[in-house]
DNA sequence: ACAAAGCGTAAGTGGTAGCTTACGCGTATG
DNA sequence: CATACGCGTAAGCTACCACTTACGCTTTGT
C-alpha cells in the first residue's frame, strides 16, 4: 500500500502512466485496463488507488463494473504547479545564461 | 548505480528535485549543494549523476571544484513532452465531458 | 615533494514500490 | 436462491532506490 504521493510522483511510474493514459483516452473498467497491459488486474487496481489518492482519476459505478476516468482538474493543477517550478528555474537560468554567454560564446549549444 | 531514467522520473525524487532546484538557482559545487541538504556529499554526487544521465544538468571543472548547472534545454524538452501528453489527454477528456454532461448533468464538476 | 581539499565510485544496508496469488464481498443473471 | 462476474484487499516476494561509510584519484598550496 503506497504512501501519499503528489501527482508528479504518481505519474512517474511507466505502468501507472499507461493506466492513466488509458482512462484519459476513454473511461474504462478495471478489467478492460488490465487486459491491455502486461500486468495482472489487482496490480491495475492498486495503480488506480494511487491515482485516486492523487486526485488524478475519478470513479463511477455502473452495474457491477467500476468505471474509472481521468480528472481534467487534477491534470491542470499539476500542470500549474510545474509551470511555477519552470518559471522560477528558467528565469534564473536565463539570467545566468546571458551573463555566461555574453562574454565568450553566443549560445550555439547543441 | 541507478538505471537510465527519463527526466520525469528523475525529478520525481524530492531530494533530487532539491538538488536540481539548487543548481538551477545558481551553479554550485558538489560540497556546496551537499552543505545545504540533509544528506551526505556522496549522495549528492549520485543524484547529480542521475541528473547528468537525464541531460538535466551540465558540468564544468573549475580548479579542483566541479561546478554543476542546470540545462534549460533539458527542462524544455521535458516540458514539451508533457505538453503533448497534456494535449492528447485533455482533448479526449473534453470530448468525453461534453458527450457525458450534455445529457444529464451540466458540468457541476468538482 | 608533501599535505590537504574536492570528487567520484565501490560495497553494503534499510526501506519501500510494484507485482503476483489467494481470498472475500457485493452485484447481476438464470 | 444459486451461480458467475467484477472488483478490492491482504499477505508475501523480489527488485530497486536512496543513503552511508570507506577508499582512491586528481588538483591546489606550502
Amino acid at each position: 500500500m503506497p504512501q501519499v504521493m503528489d501527482a508528479w510522483q504518481a505519474l512517474a511510474d511507466p505502468t501507472r502512466r499507461s493506466v492513466y493514459a488509458r482512462v484519459a483516452t476513454a473511461p474504462s473498467s478495471v478489467s478492460e485496463i488490465a487486459h491491455g497491459l502486461p500486468v495482472s488486474r489487482p496490480a491495475v487496481s492498486q495503480h488506480l488507488r494511487v491515482l485516486l489518492d492523487s486526485r488524478l482519476v475519478d470513479v463511477t459505478r455502473r452495474g457491477r463494473e467500476q468505471v474509472y476516468r481521468a480528472r481534467p482538474e487534477g491534470l491542470d493543477a499539476m500542470r500549474t504547479e510545474l509551470e511555477a517550478f519552470w518559471r522560477g528555474t528558467l528565469t534564473s537560468l536565463k539570467v545566468l545564461a546571458e551573463l555566461t554567454y555574453e562574454a565568450h560564446d553566443g549560445g550555439g549549444g547543441r
